[in-house]
DNA sequence: TACCCGTACGAACGACCGTTAGGCAATGGA
DNA sequence: TCCATTGCCTAACGGTCGTTCGTACGGGTA
């Protein structure tokens, strides 16, 4: 045993099965990926961050992948913790926007709203895995100031399904033992999505969206409109029984 | 701002909003809680790395809250590694034996098995939310070798679920558009639930898991036998309508 | 009595931490 | 040509990190 072996480089060796999640490439929005040494800072961090952690990256780690040395980092961002707290703001700012814009464009009934929402909320979690992985499970890491904005991105994305799922019941289209517990198995499920699904997973993200969509149709208590989903055809998609077809793109690129 | 604010330091301030997880309680499992400075350890190891994180939390910080110095703490685990792959194993080892056990007990048809799962995982989850919290979100700091039997055992849980939605689908009482997929709804749905869940929270863990039970019989597309569960009542436990009721308590203990 | 073993300690090692200070070369507008 | 700005550097500060070493105390055993 060696004398002093530290975090960085034991995280280093994880490999395969004790990934944390499966994504390879980081993807930032197209609009916040800059060209410049700060927006590769950014890029750099959010890979590091969702592989390893957040108290597990040092910025000597970053700085070393951006090719850069360590005291560079200071002349573009305050601290450690403001990368992290960019990085978490991009995300569920980018989150919440997709979410809004889609349920928006919807007739206004709950279930093509519900609808709305999961195609967006799991299309952002398969578009933008390592942001997701970053955004949820490293906001404990910031404090309250500078995790403040972000903090109440949050709570608008769960109000705004918790909305959706408590007009459904009172139209009686949907049909929950109880409101609160019906956003938290729509919600989880979805963000559980970042973890495991990449770009070369056997389904594609189309499919997870819809299969998600389903799901979270049957969970709320719609019922089937014409026949439920068939079993092991991955082209049966069942959503569009409902629907003509999955909506517009919801703002983010296809794979 | 100071000269060196360090990682310790920083996440002392973690207060409300930005917690990791809602329970304040390290629950350990009764045979293990060990009553000498090792199973002090080992409980106050897991209240931190749950809070905390694992990079984010030294020894000494563990050795202070015991009331011991840092140095003892290599007299009972040889590194700190040690004692995350513990508590990994434990946790993995609690949750597989737990579902095991209560899908055995079951007639062996795949909706009682379904619901003795999801009874069982759910139950985990509010009984163990910080075990569940680091055996989870911190197994990405594990050696291959230190986290292989964890990784084995994470595997066979998700194993078990697997083979029991494949068996609905394939005697056509599950109707499901992907068995991976529905898989990986039910598990991520039920792992959430570690986060949000305390003792002190308006649901109880007996009405999560009812709530759960029926998400997951919905998800996979059974028929409802009479009726559907109605909404904001909580006594209305919709799965009583297709068992007698919830079966035994999966040898968790109750709250 | 002599011995051992489990437990706990202070001190230290060497590496790494986040962050700052100060300097140097290139750039571009006045 | 001068000057301010930008971008990056080296070096260092004050700490903390995981871990080891040598020691000491206390109780059970031979």
């Amino acid at each position: 045993m060696e004398k002093c072996v530290n975090l960085s480089v034991a995280s280093h060796r994880a490999q395969e099965s004790n990934r944390r999640l499966a994504a390879r490439t980081a993807h930032l929005l197209p609009e916040t990926e800059g060209h410049g040494t700060q927006g590769r800072v950014l890029k750099v961090a959010l890979t590091m961050f969702a592989e390893r952690g957040y108290a597990a990256t040092s910025v000597r780690d970053i700085a070393a992948a951006v090719g850069v040395k360590g005291a560079t980092i200071y002349a573009h961002y305050a601290s450690k913790e403001h990368i992290l707290a960019e990085l978490c703001r991009i995300g569920h700012d980018a989150h919440y926007r997709g979410l809004r814009t889609a349920v928006l464009g919807t007739s206004g009934r709950p279930v093509d709203q519900l609808i709305a929402y999961v195609q967006a909320h799991v299309g952002f979690h398969t578009t933008y895995p390592m942001l997701a992985v970053v955004a949820n499970s490293e906001l404990h890491a910031l404090s309250k100031e500078l995790g403040a904005s972000t903090f109440l991105l949050r709570r608008q994305s769960v109000e705004l399904l918790r909305e959706i799922v408590e007009r459904g019941v009172h139209d009686h289209t949907f049909h929950v033992p109880d409101v609160w517990l019906a956003v938290a198995a729509i919600g989880g499920m979805g963000l559980r999505v970042a973890y495991w699904f990449s770009a070369d997973h056997a389904l594609s993200a189309a499919q997870v969206a819809d299969g998600y969509t389903e799901f979270a149709l049957r969970l709320v208590g719609t019922p089937p409109r014409r026949g439920t989903a068939q079993a092991a055809d991955p082209e049966a998609d069942s959503v569009a029984q409902r629907r003509p077809r999955r909506q517009q793109k919801h703002e983010f690129p296809d794979r």
